[in-house]
This record gives structure tokens, sequence and C-alpha cells, in this order.
DNA sequence: ATGCTAATTGACCGGTCGGCCAGTTAATTA
DNA sequence: TAATTAACTGGCCGACCGGTCAATTAGCAT
């Protein structure tokens, strides 16, 4: 059952697990998946599931896991990789991580099934991750180009929610009379959260 | 079993029915309620559920249905009290739905829930809502007193956001290093969203 | 070739699921 | 008061749940 040849092959099985749990879990939450359906949907035997991750919880505990360090590693690389932080910095650094969102819904949704589990293991990951973009703001603020007044922390977990619960709650307001489009949206909300909703008189 | 005076009160029975059928749901989700549990819970027999509102998922749309006209009918009077809006009346606005959503989680896990689900119907509930606001900005925008450049239901779908993911991704940035309590945050979304994170010349 | 280990299977377990149904009991109506 | 209706109960159904286990099978070292 494992590959064409017929032939053993327990890492590809296991990923092949971990691949189909990840689609299911993400789709319809940990509660409404059965290991019956993972094991259809991965080509294995409900057994096997059993005998490579021990249980359900574990198989979903792996999932997340994978999944937030997957996330983690590959945002910490890009916010080390700029360097020199200005305005214009950071303004690209939101136009991206809004690009990432909207790439990756599963993410999205991910980040959404972990804050109902109140999942405090997850969002350890991404504290050292608000932790370097707090202090790139920070930076920014010391040179005179971000008003200095604000919490740099919050700065981060101002766009993070503007971007996350745009795409979270899509469903919602994709059928609000006058909202625009994901591109119009985001050009509105980099306008306001650089510029302010007052008049600059 | 129904009260204590062992007469029969259907209306009651429902109402009852409802509620714990409402704070199990917004709790663990559809998938991972049980009739029985809910039946235990509201002290009636599990067959009784069935007589009065069909199956499970009609009982699911029902409490969704009412939780969110309730919440709907709230919101919609408290934007038609005020009138002759301003800017200051919009910060206040903002204020009073931040302080909502502190004082009712179970309204920010019942959005995190249907947004999963995505289900459309609530979604349209909230769109007289919007339009409503958008109106109220749009009015604010022809005085002069907030920046026209900017789509009216964009502002009020940003500061939704905002304090939507605040209180839904509470599990994950209380975790995260910097980031203060709920009044500091909204200090901090409040100064930005109405001056902008750039410094004033 | 011969063990040894681990991958893999299918059958099976006790338990729970949502839903149904035949009956009983309490209010309402004629 | 008799008949009707609706609220309410307990028991049952087939299906499915997560998990276990003994038995096979394949790869690998000796």
């Amino acid at each position: 059952m494992n590959t064409s040849t017929g032939t053993r092959d327990p890492d590809l099985t296991r990923e092949r697990i971990l691949e189909a749990a990840h689609t299911l879990f993400v789709a319809k939450g940990f509660a409404a998946v059965s290991m019956r359906e993972i094991a259809a949907h991965s080509g294995v035997t409900k057994s096997l599931i059993h005998h490579h991750f021990g249980n359900k919880e574990a198989l979903w505990e792996l999932v997340k896991e994978r999944a937030f360090s997957a996330y983690a590693e590959g945002q910490e690389a890009e916010l080390r990789a700029a360097d020199v932080p200005d305005a214009e910095l950071l303004r690209n650094a939101i136009i991206s991580y809004f690009a990432f969102l909207q790439a990756n819904p599963e993410v999205v949704r991910l980040f959404a099934w972990t804050h109902l589990d109140e999942d405090q293991h997850c969002g350890r990951l991404d504290a050292e991750l608000v932790r370097l973009g707090a202090e790139r703001v920070r930076q920014v603020q010391a040179r005179g180009q971000l008003r200095a007044d604000v919490n740099p922390a919050h700065v981060v977990t101002m766009f993070v929610n503007a971007c996350t619960q745009w795409f979270e709650a899509r469903a919602h307001h994709s059928q609000w009379p006058g909202v625009g489009n994901d591109a119009e949206y985001l050009d509105d909300f980099l306008k306001v959260f650089f510029e302010g909703l007052l008049p600059r008189s």
C-alpha cells in the first residue's frame, strides 16, 4: 500500500499521515475529524497511525507544532534578512505579512483553532517573533521616524491583528456593504496606520 | 423535573435547553458537544430536545441566530442613540465596542466559531450594522473632521478587527513580550488609529 | 539462511454518538 | 368529564468512535 514499488518507507508514511491530518484538522477542527477519516485520506490503516503517533490528541499536537514552527521559521528568516529598519521597511513587512496570510489560508484557520483551544504552547512560538519585530520598531522610533509614545509590541500586535482578522472573518465581512477587496483594504489600513484618521493640517 | 412546582412550562424548558446549548457550543464548538451533554446540563431528557428542536444541527443554528440577533439589536440601538456624529463620537463608539467585547467573551468565541464554519447567515446580520456605522463615518468625513480618502466601511472594519482579534487571540499575545493589558492596548490603538504612526511635524 | 526488529494489517473491544419510537403524563378544549 | 393535543420519558437502534492486540510481512544485520 505504501509506494508503487510496494516497498516500505516509514518516513514517507509518517509524512503522509501528518499531511492528511493537517488538512483535515485545519478544515474541520479536532473534534470533527475521526482517526478513520485520517487513515482513509492518507491511504493507511488506522492502527498504523496509532503505531506511529500514539493517539489522536498527540497527532493533533504534532500537527500544530510542525505548522507553527514552519510558520515561525519562515517569518523569522524574513525578519532577520532585512536590516537597517526604517518606516518604509515596516510598511513592506506589513505588506509581506498580509500577502503571506492571503497565500496561506490554512495558517489563518490554524490560528483560529488554537485560539479557541486556548492553546498556550503555540502562542509561545511566535513570542520570539514579536520580540524581534518590536525591537525593529523600537529602532525606527529611536531614529525619530515613528512616534515614540506607543508601545512597540502594540505596533506589531495591531498590524498582526488587522491582517489576521481580515482573513479569519472573511466569511462575514465579504457580505458587508462597501467593503472592498484585499488590496483595497490593505491600502486603506496602511494609510490610516501610518498617517492616522484625522486630517493633517 | 421541570420546575419546583412540578408543573409543565414548555417555554421555560425551551429556554433552558437553548441556554445550556449556547453555553456548551460556545465553549467547545459544535462537534465536541453531545446531545446527552446538553440534556444533562439543562435538566431535561435528550428526547425532549429532539422534540422541541428537531436535531443537533437545527439547535446549533438557532443558538447562533439568537445570539447574533441579540448582539446586533443591542449594537444597533447604541449606534442609533448617538446623533450628530463627530470624531469624538467615533472614538467613544470604539471604546464602547471594545468594552462590550471585553464584557462578553462568549460573543467573541461565537464570532470565531462562525468564521470557521464559514457561516454565511450570521455575516448578513451585522451587515446592516456596518452599513449604519459606515454612514456615520461618511458624515464625519463630509464635515472635514476625518480624512476623506479612506473607505468608510474600511474604517469600521479596521476597528472591529482590531478589537475582535485582540480578544480572540488573547491566549496567544498574552504571552507576547511587552504587550500590555486591555486598557493599554486600546489606548495605543486609538492613538495610532486617529493620529497615525508617523510623527506629526 | 536466520533471526530480529519494526512496519503494517484486520479483527475486535467497550463505549458513545444522534436519532427514533412507543408509551405515559399533564394541560387544554369540547 | 371525555377527548384531544402536546410535553415528556426511557429504552432501544445502527453507526461510529478511539484504542488495543495478535498475527503477518518486509527490511536488515549476522
